[in-house]
DNA sequence: CTGGGCTCCTGTACGC
DNA sequence: TGCGTACAGGAGCCCA
């Protein structure tokens, strides 16, 4: 599951293989994947050029000559690939685009969660309702202390589906909201407006930090989520709390538990991680 | 504002 | 072996 290390990973790799690339045709093989006027999207599409990809939380934004920009959110399995031109489709592409200099570039998706939108260069803040309205990136400069503070004592959620929420912070899922909630000893149902600041400032730390280095590992790869760059992400070794149901904390030596909070499966320490007033 | 449930999808794991 | 079912989950939606 693409959280924002993945999505940048695969932000890098692609633009190494589609930079300054001409978008010749596109098919579309799964017509829900792209949303909106379908027939003059593609029309509109042909004949453009990948000038740069830049990302927003876990969008990808494919920089189009004249202006127009590809949005993409992988969702759950979403992946590129590109493969010679002409090569038959695998089973679950689900748009080919045919660029020139004989490539195509393959989207894929399992489970068809991921969405892709056609919006004029600038306007996917207006247009599209998961980035209007998404907060700042985890990185030290926009994901301020007192920020954080703030929206958190005013929130009566519990922590972990408040750093799902995409308009709290940009980026985190599953994965990195229980290492983070580890690393930081705050119990996932901790209700928001009672962390301490003293906890606040350790979580906001962590997460910074949690994501830079993810990066740096080129990700999570967990399940059937791989990217298609040759460079299969490594940070699965370095997870600490996912998927370690009845193994030993690694801090405390506690068996770690799971259970589900917001409908998300949750693996937590019941020693490290306890609710307090 | 909040939580809960449902939807989209398919592959995988599990019980029998 | 095979079949039914539960589960995985990002994000948007509706409802209470």
């Amino acid at each position: 599951m693409p959280e924002l290390p993945e999505v940048e990973t695969v932000r890098r790799g692609l633009l190494r293989l589609v930079q300054n690339r001409q978008i010749k045709a596109v098919e579309l093989l799964w017509p829900k994947t792209i949303e909106g006027d379908v027939a003059t999207i593609l029309k509109t599409m042909v004949n453009r050029t990948i000038e740069d990809i830049d990302r927003r939380g876990k969008f990808l934004l494919f920089r189009l000559s004249g202006d127009y920009t590809l949005v993409s959110h992988l969702r759950m399995e979403g992946k590129y690939n590109t493969v010679p031109a002409g090569t038959p489709p695998e089973k679950h592409v689900c748009v080919v685009f045919h660029l020139d200099q004989a490539t195509d570039l393959w989207y894929l998706d399992t489970r068809k969660f991921g969405r892709m939108q056609f919006v004029p260069t600038g306007m996917e803040n207006q247009l599209v309702p998961g980035i209007k309205k998404m907060g700042p990136e985890p990185t030290e400069s926009d994901l301020t202390t007192d920020y954080l503070a703030e929206i958190m004592a005013k929130s009566r959620k519990i922590i972990k589906p408040f750093l799902l929420d995409q308009s709290n912070l940009a980026g985190l899922g599953n994965i990195y909201v229980d290492e983070v909630l580890w690393q930081s000893k705050i119990h996932p149902e901790q209700p928001v407006n009672t962390v301490t600041l003293a906890e606040i400032t350790v979580l906001r730390t962590n997460i910074i930090s949690e994501i830079k280095r993810a990066i740096e590992h080129h990700g999570t790869t967990v399940h059937s989520y791989t990217n298609a760059f040759g460079e299969a992400g490594a940070f699965q070794n370095e997870l600490q709390a996912y998927g370690r149901k009845g193994e030993p904390c690694l801090r405390c030596g506690t068996l770690m538990e799971k259970m589900k909070v917001a409908q998300r499966g949750t693996t937590y320490c019941p020693q490290c991680q306890q609710i307090h007033a």
